[in-house]
DNA sequence: CGTGCCAGAGTTTTT
DNA sequence: CTCTGGCACG
């Protein structure tokens, strides 16, 4: 306790009783939880085995366990996990109560996808209005609120859709419970609905989880809410942290209002501020609070830090997304030069997409580097693939992981054997795994179909008798379904990255087996189901660390970069649409740069390419917001068009003369042209007369001198240098190229 | 059954 | 631009 500060000792030390602890970005939200714990534990005789916390990822309760262990000893029998996790047990253990075996599967968003267009096709829908992923959009939107496909059927809707949705919802709902499987968003849903129908099972709950601590409050949806304001109870010994400027997933379903009306939920509640910070330097705090400061409704609160000085906020612009990722690599490769290490650097951006060009430039500078997000390893082909054979060892009655194997690797089952023996299963009320063992269910096939799926039938239920470990399942089913054989005989390129991949999956078997020696199949899928990479991320790897801004929520790093402060990537232009949207891009922002200890570096690229379009770019209003005091640079902010222009007519300052001045180098060049010359083709050659190239320098009579920007053989967007932007015809036009 | 083409989508996504 | 998944074709 003595390394508390007095207001987290204050919260640590409040331990009957609501309390809201509004913990601001590094102001030791993790250290207070844990002593809080540890209080519990060893001053006022709390059994940890009645004491539940829940947070939103793996890694995070990981953290916690490991720190609470480290203040009372290891092996506590305590519930730390997410919530998932924590509703996924309740669920195993009293599945029957709502209708499931308790071996049932979970799916991820992959396999939701799948099953969501299979009830489109069933239905004989358009699947151009009923999109897989809105469907799905809808669908997890309702279970987030806990509308069920029936109570979303009876409600009035002025949609024409909301027919057809309801009816797909329906029926993904009785797929996945004939499937035997439960989607992310059921998980919470259906564990609420258990304890709300079954008083027996919430009043044991209740009487085991005395004390409950939440993490990250401000990003709990309806569900999560309802599921935590259930154990509770009368006795309301609930603990949650958050902080409501740091509520970036309110797009997902977070409501923000669970945190802001606390003290009107929990009658009595006491609130803790935790304002002091302990992470980043006087100006990256400052400019984080002039950024936070424009944003209303948020619980009053302002981080301050006792440290003075520190690096200011640099804000540097770049001629393009590849002048920005050199920029950012060399300012890497200097500061690794001044003693700092790769892994106390990171590279934060708003959208996957833009890893690409860091990658290269970093690749081209040497710079190791680790990327976070994008394509999840799970959802690899290859390990899908052996995933859904260990699910069917598991879990026979999942229909999707059968039929996404059944031939994989090709054994000559294909669609029609696989509609008759589907027809078949649904006559007899069978999953397709039981209808194997029916004689009848085979008979109309060919005879290579039959054998086939009767040595597959075999594999799967030679590994189902519960005498084999994990590594050994995985590497029977690789084997025996020929699999690895398959691929091996392929002999390519791709086969072999896979084949690498299967055996890199294997290593993870391992890893767990080491941790557990008689961890069983179902808590290993159980693992797997509920990892996210993020879990994985690990910093004793010396590298860069590149990654969205919203996976960096809850990590700190030395120095952080923020590439692409411009107005409609970041603000995102979607969201600004959306009312209070801008305001969840601003907490963003502000959950970006407060992951900075010493040194951020907000960056703008002038122009960007994004899904293949170029476009001028517009300064981030953030970047406006904020407070000149803190930041290196501002007087680069608010001096766009023209001065832009100016930069590409001559050099000016040391740095970027030999960068940026050079947009495009001759490859660039080389493929534009080429390109050009494409299009011209398809114009059919009418405006093949006038060419130009992005980047050429022309004079207008009346605009004066611009540069190009855009050609598509007939329009030609020029920006001029006195005029602005204009879009010209090119045939039409009188331009000079100069 | 394998290949190759095409259309469509592409913000973020703790589980 | 780049990836993915579906689909037509041989």
């Amino acid at each position: 306790m003595d390394k508390l500060n007095p207001m987290q000792r204050e919260a640590a030390l409040h331990t009957e009783g609501p309390l809201l602890i509004l913990a601001g970005a590094g102001s030791g939200k993790t250290g207070t939880m844990t002593h809080r714990i540890a209080h519990l534990i060893k001053d006022e005789g709390v059994d940890p085995y009645n004491i539940l916390a829940v947070t939103f990822t793996n890694k995070a309760a990981a953290e916690m366990r490991d720190r609470v262990e480290a203040l009372v000893g290891a092996g506590v029998r305590m519930w730390i996990m997410t919530f998932h996790a924590a509703c996924l047990r309740v669920l195993r253990r009293h599945a029957d109560l709502i209708g499931y075996r308790s071996d049932f599967t979970v799916y991820d968003p992959t396999d939701q996808k799948v099953v969501a267009r299979n009830c489109v096709k069933q239905l004989g829908l358009d699947e151009k209005r009923y999109a897989p992923a809105y469907v799905l959009s809808v669908i997890s939107k309702c279970k987030e609120k806990g509308r069920t496909a029936s109570d979303f059927e009876s409600e009035p809707s002025e949609s024409i859709l909301h027919e057809g949705l309801a009816a797909v919802y329906r029926l993904y709902e009785d797929t996945l419970k004939s499937n035997n499987a439960m989607d992310f968003g059921d998980l919470i849903m259906r564990a609420v609905f258990l304890l709300e129908q079954s008083p027996e099972t919430l009043e044991e709950y209740r009487r085991r989880f005395r004390y409950i601590m939440v993490d990250e409050y401000q990003d709990t949806d309806p569900m999560q809410y309802r599921f935590v304001k259930l154990l509770a109870g009368e006795r309301g010994n609930i603990c949650v942290v958050g902080d409501d400027d740091q509520c970036i997933y309110e797009w997902r379903g977070a409501d923000i209002t669970n945190i802001l009306n606390f003290e009107k939920d929990f009658p009595g509640a006491k609130v803790v501020k935790l304002e002091q910070n302990y992470r980043s330097n006087a100006n990256i705090l400052g400019g984080a609070n002039s950024v936070i400061a424009h944003n209303s409704s948020r619980k009053s609160k302002e981080l301050w830090t006792d440290r003075e000085g520190g690096a200011k906020i640099v804000f540097e612009e770049t001629w393009d997304e590849r002048d920005e990722a050199r920029y950012v690599a060399r300012e890497i490769a200097s500061l690794a030069g001044d003693g700092y290490n790769y892994r106390d650097m990171a590279i934060l951006y708003r959208t996957n997409a833009q890893s690409r060009t860091f990658e290269e430039a970093l690749s081209v500078a040497q710079i190791p580097y680790r990327v976070l997000g994008g394509v999840r390893y799970y959802d690899r082909k290859e390990i899908k693939d052996l995933l859904s054979y260990m699910r069917l060892v598991q879990n026979p009655s999942d229909d999707l992981a059968l039929a996404r194997v059944i031939n994989e690797p090709k054994r000559g089952v294909g669609e029609k054997s696989l509609a008759k023996v589907r027809a078949y299963a649904d006559a007899s009320e069978q999953s397709l795994f039981e209808a194997f063992a029916d004689e009848d269910a085979l008979m109309s096939l060919s005879a290579r179909a039959r054998e086939s799926i009767i040595n597959m039938e075999l594999a799967i239920k030679r590994y189902a008798d519960g005498d084999h470990g994990i590594s050994e399942i995985y590497d029977g089913l690789m084997i025996d379904t020929g699999y690895l054989p398959a691929l091996e005989a392929q002999n390519t390129v791709e086969a072999e990255s896979r084949i690498e991949n299967l055996l890199e999956f294997k290593t993870v078997i391992l890893e767990y087996e080491a941790e557990d020696p008689n961890i069983t199949l179902a808590e290993f899928m159980e693992k797997i189901a509920l990892i996210s990479d993020i879990d994985n991320h690990d910093r004793s790897e010396n590298a860069v660390t590149l990654m969205t801004l919203h996976s960096a929520k809850g990590l700190e790093f030395p120095v952080v970069f923020m590439p692409g402060m411009e107005d409609g990537l970041f603000p995102s232009g979607r969201t600004a649409e959306k009312p209070g949207g801008v305001d969840e891009e601003r907490r963003l922002c502000y959950v970006g740069m407060t992951r900075a200890m010493e040194r951020l570096y907000l960056v703008r690229a002038k122009q960007r390419t994004l899904y293949g379009r170029r476009d001028q770019t517009v300064e981030s209003r953030f970047l406006r917001e904020i407070d000149e005091d803190f930041l290196e640079g501002a007087d680069k902010i608010g001096s766009d068009t023209t001065g832009y222009f100016h930069e590409a007519m001559g050099p000016q300052d040391g740095y970027s003369s030999a960068e940026i001045f050079r947009p495009f180098d001759r490859i660039d060049q080389i493929r534009r042209e080429v390109a050009t010359a494409h299009r011209r083709d398809d114009e059919g050659g009418r405006a093949g007369s006038v060419s130009f190239t992005i980047g050429d320098e022309v004079r207008h009579p009346k605009f004066g001198d611009g540069l190009v920007l855009e050609f598509d053989g007939r329009v030609v967007t020029v920006m001029f240098g006195a005029a602005g932007k204009k879009r010209l015809a090119a045939d039409l036009a009188p331009l000079e190229k100069i």
